[in-house]
DNA sequence: AGTATCGTACTGAAGTATTCAGTAGAGTCA
DNA sequence: TGACTCTACTGAATACTTCAGTACGATACT
């Protein structure tokens, strides 16, 4: 049976329109250009193109590297991108976040307090790294470093978004942070709570958190 | 072999600790509380606590649904509950978010401008579609529909950061779209393009997106 | 010249999770 | 009485992740 084409297999053929590449390759450059928008396993991308090749999107070829070794070169064929044009005009699934922080938030009562400002600061620095790595990407555009210059403006699109939900994450790690501070332990939340407050808020479609301008931080 | 305990397993044994649920129940508040926290199929939540009991965490007890039919009713152990309290002491991983309509974006070349417009709107609408569903949740506890009312600072915080994030998404589509318009073709950005000027943006760490107010929308 | 370390280039096996289809009783409204 | 929706699941196939392991190659250091 022919195996289905998944939204990584239009990721992974996606990449292959770029230029040809080896598994391993796809690998680095799933980890640069998809792992916001689409984060797979590298053991995943090593699968991947194999399914391709068995229908007919794609080719492989041997190809030496180094004196006695060889790798296996990915190629797109016609029926590969006819595939990806057609894909283009079909509806795309809705998006997904998910965050082991918020469930330790939501069952927070089987621990203490500093158990979950943990989980939230855990949540702030793994989001400032991949945020530093975000923009030291952005930073490589601004200085000439361009894989396909002429997607620059894709990518760049598409590292705002990253950019501002990083942003996002880090603001309210801040803020659940000083909340948890404030409750006398992880059940109750004390008399200073404004949850009904901020009930009010959220329905009225208004913001909670305090939209801070440019602030300095990481190297 | 012992199954290993995933964030999902202790997800499922979170809930367990609330109440007993039936599987089908476990399914339908899975969907209420977690959908945003950590998305899961309703397949897996008739799975999952199968797991915990073959592990100690849960017992299963058979109760009768109807003249004729039973169902199966879950509950957490106390060995559930030191696995859940050790948890809440371990680090939790890094967020994960995925959307295919940023990978069509990525990808957009092999489209028309339309469809990655396209694309673009049915992300917003799909989120403009959660955004009411979270919020008439939310407004359910602000007019008293509260299944567990000492949990309810809890699950604020986290429907905090779930609006905002909604928010977000739909401001950057909107965004997004402006820009798609504004390109020639896929491939081509056009003479106006501001890509190099975001970068420098991006890089000084201010924002793009404009923080508009609150908006009335939908009713 | 040797060796330690890191990068390249993968594969196998086992387990976790999703998709899809299907079964069937129970309640509700016309 | 029939249609429809909700309750309450299960089986099978496929998709994906985790972990461990193999092995060559390049570079640096000692």
């Amino acid at each position: 049976m022919a195996p289905r084409m998944t939204t990584s297999s239009y990721a992974v053929l996606g990449l292959l329109a770029l230029r040809p590449w080896s598994a391993y390759d796809l690998a680095q450059q799933a980890e640069r250009s998809l792992r916001f928008a689409w984060p797979k396993s590298e053991r995943h991308l090593y699968t991947e193109p194999k399914k391709l090749v068995d229908l007919g999107y794609a080719t492989v070829k041997e190809e030496p590297a180094g004196p006695t070794r060889t790798r296996k070169m990915y190629d797109i064929t016609d029926s590969g991108r006819e595939a990806l044009r057609e894909w283009s005009k079909t509806p795309p699934a809705p998006p997904a976040f998910e965050a082991e922080t918020m469930v330790r938030l939501l069952f927070a009562e089987h621990g203490t307090i500093d158990d979950l400002t943990d989980a939230l600061a855990k949540l702030k620095t793994d989001t400032e790294e991949l945020h530093s790595w975000s923009l030291s990407i952005i930073e490589g555009y601004d200085s000439g470093d361009i894989p396909f210059p002429d997607r620059l403006h894709l990518a760049v699109l598409l590292a705002t978004f990253q950019i501002e939900l990083f942003t996002l994450i880090e603001r309210w790690s801040d803020y659940a942070i000083a909340q948890a501070n404030q409750w006398q332990d992880t059940t109750t939340p004390g008399t200073a709570d404004r949850t009904p407050e901020i009930i009010r808020i959220l329905t009225s479609h208004q913001t909670v958190l305090n939209q801070q301008g440019p602030k300095p931080h990481h190297a």
